[in-house]
DNA sequence: ATCCAGTCGA
DNA sequence: TCGACTGGAT
């Protein structure tokens, strides 16, 4: 298959889907070009399911409209906000990367992935998702569905197959799009070719990246949660730490699990998600 | 059990 | 280059 058949294919599908498509229009960040929405979208569609992301990104958006707002939440709120999206960090990242762009870029984005890369939580996908669906950049860039999009069309029954060789590809097919394509649609039909058409093929397993994940219940992670979620629901933002480290224990006890409450702590203020003061936890 | 619009630190 | 991070849906 040649650059250009695989052009006029993933196009022609995106803009004639067979009945019962895609539903790509139910996608609110796909109606703007707010780069700051468009940010909180794809920070929290990082390994997270559309489906799960659609109510919080309009209830995070309602409590946070924009860069200011965010850049100023205090983290027991953001967290609040965040609960069941998973990842907690990735709140406290974008948070950070708000204050970053309020104080160092006077509350302008930057255009340029590379420094749009240096925020944190930012890598090198959603540097360029950004760059592309604010600015309209023509940088190729790869997600799940579309790594399984060019493993299926041009490295058919390969293996180890690295997202290094897959970007040339990519971004040939970019830089041949005819002109009156933007980099948006483009991606758009990218995505929602690999995640429809390309379904449960397990064609990313022959990515040099893929691996599987490992299980959360009864996992180190889940009682990380647990502390987390126990913290939110107390009333003022400060807890006893004797009184945590007792509810914490009695969970562990009770799952019989080989993890000490401390080190469980421990691993929560390394990551910066829970702090301390002489006597208490708090958010 | 497996997957998901990935990123970070070691 | 690799393990850890999260949680709900299928």
């Amino acid at each position: 298959m040649t650059i250009a058949q695989f052009q006029k294919n993933i196009l022609d599908w995106y803009r004639n889907p067979p009945a019962g498509g895609a539903m790509r229009s139910r996608m609110p960040w796909r109606r703007t070009r707010d780069p700051y929405k468009i940010l909180v979208s794809e920070v929290m569609l990082q390994q997270t399911q559309i489906a799960r992301v659609l109510p919080k990104y309009k209830e995070f958006l309602g409590a946070f409209p924009d860069l200011a707002s965010l850049a100023a939440a205090t983290d027991k709120r953001l967290l609040k906000v965040w609960a069941g999206l998973g990842y907690w960090r990735r709140a406290k990242y974008l948070k950070k990367t708000a204050q970053l762009i309020t104080n160092n870029y006077n509350g302008k984005f930057p255009k340029d992935p590379k420094i749009l890369e240096t925020f944190p939580g930012i890598g090198p996908y959603t540097a360029r998702a950004l760059a592309c669906f604010a600015f309209g950049s023509r940088e190729a860039f790869l997600d799940t569905n579309i790594r399984r999009v060019y493993l299926h069309f041009f490295f058919p029954r390969r293996k180890n197959v690295s997202d290094k060789e897959i970007l040339r590809v990519a971004q040939r097919a970019i830089d041949t799009l005819p002109k009156n394509v933007s980099s948006r649609e483009w991606h758009y039909a990218l995505f929602d070719y690999g995640a429809t058409v390309l379904k449960d093929k397990q064609i990313n397993r022959r990515s040099r990246h893929y691996h599987k994940q490992s299980k959360f219940e009864g996992s180190f992670r889940s009682f990380r949660t647990a502390v987390v979620q126990y913290l939110l629901s107390q009333p003022q933002n400060r807890t006893p730490q004797k009184k945590v480290r007792h509810v914490l224990e009695e969970l562990l006890k009770k799952e019989k699990t080989p993890y000490s409450a401390q080190e469980i702590l421990d691993s929560l203020l390394k990551d910066r998600l829970i702090k301390k003061s002489r006597t208490h936890y708090y958010l």
